[in-house]
DNA sequence: GTGGTCTAGACCACC
DNA sequence: GTGGTCTAGACCACC
């Protein structure tokens, strides 16, 4: 599930549950509208102090991902809420995340024609598994 | 330079540098058996504590990215002293980092065909700036 | 419209009612003896608790802004019902706000000839577009 | 000093600390390359929990107000670290101010002419106080 | 030394 | 009921 974490990893907590939820997002399994648990309860489902729930859901809350509803609950924004993004600040992203793929690939001894054709699989098996509502 | 480090950054320095010799590295800007400097060169050079330089150095080693040789020196390994990894291993890798690419590309509005092309872009950008000794 | 409310802001639902009413009669939007709606109608209307209404009423009474009749419902008080203010306390209340807007400024690079011409701009535009009845 | 808090005020002590840092950096009483105490030795002086300074210096940080080295301590950002703002920025957060003071000056009886005035005063009276290093 | 994370638990405002 | 703040104190990574 979306809310999973691993105390082991050296990841914080705090930011599995938020790349865990804006990933869940991202792939249809939270649909803008969707509640997202109370603070409380999940931090007694997952056995987490609440404190650490609240400081992932502000952060989301700060990148827009959700929306709080004072004394109502949290629920996941609607896209309309962000704002707008240059092409150039696309490109920077994409190019960010790329080089870092292939400076591990080098290392995996994987040439050009292989990364693109395991990065197109990687696409299309992503686009395949979202869940559009 | 490969050796650059931002002190404001949230990446630890030690990891920087790590990260900044392995893709110095993959982009031939370092070639196999080129020396690097000492760990006290380097520390007074851009004025860091050596610590900090030698934990990134045995990183390095502990990846085969290096080699130390007694009395002689650090130098960039030679591309056979790595072990073999397996097809499930290399596409496992690509899939992680597609992933997080992914997940920002929806909060950047980006659908799949402008990701594929973004990446094809970035790819082939990457591979025209390598330098191949 | 004055009743207009942002569940998802920060600043309580009560406290965006306060401000918009004492806003609105401010701009002259609500005139000295305008009959606001009751607290059940306009909370049916916004839907919105109306504790909530009923809240944002009782302040706006104990600032003297509004005043219940009882049996024949709320109404914009007239000037007159409110006190004495000493200069000093004026001059206070004026450094304040612009002590936090000149904070904002110094953020914005905005120097102090900028801020006076941007002030005079926004002070010339509120009183043009007040409705004085 | 810079670093007051009022534990009555219904402002959240950490959001008390934020507004003051970012004051005294704007009113050059703090400059760019300062050092600020570290979390615990504010929080001996002032008497609070660690905890509560660092959230408010972490705020600070997002907002590139301060600049934390690792292992280090926490320094006065250089202006040029912020982004670019737009003229209509610029001038909706004026207004956003000014017409919150008009509000309140409207139930100050107060006149567009005095209004002016005391603002010019106070805006004067800023900028005299500043300190430029 | 520095800041960052997390827990356990109190208390509060809002709806 | 909801989330937000704060304390007290442990533990950790980084430099």
């Amino acid at each position: 599930m979306w809310y999973d974490v691993d105390l082991r990893s050296p990841v914080p907590v705090f930011q599995q549950l938020f790349d865990g939820i804006k990933a869940a997002v991202a792939k249809g399994i939270l649909a803008p509208g969707d509640r997202l648990p109370s603070v409380r309860e999940l931090a007694a489902q997952i056995m987490l102090n609440p404190n650490t729930i609240a400081k992932a859901y502000q952060a989301l809350e700060r990148d827009r991902v959700i929306e709080t509803l004072r004394g109502r609950g949290t629920f996941v924004a609607g896209r309309h809420t962000r704002r707008a993004v240059t092409d150039a600040e696309k490109q920077q992203v994409v190019e960010a995340h790329i080089h870092r793929l292939l400076v591990e690939a080098h290392y995996l001894d994987m040439d050009e024609e292989e990364c693109l054709q395991r990065i197109a699989a990687a696409v299309r098996q992503w686009h395949r598994s979202r869940t559009d509502r």
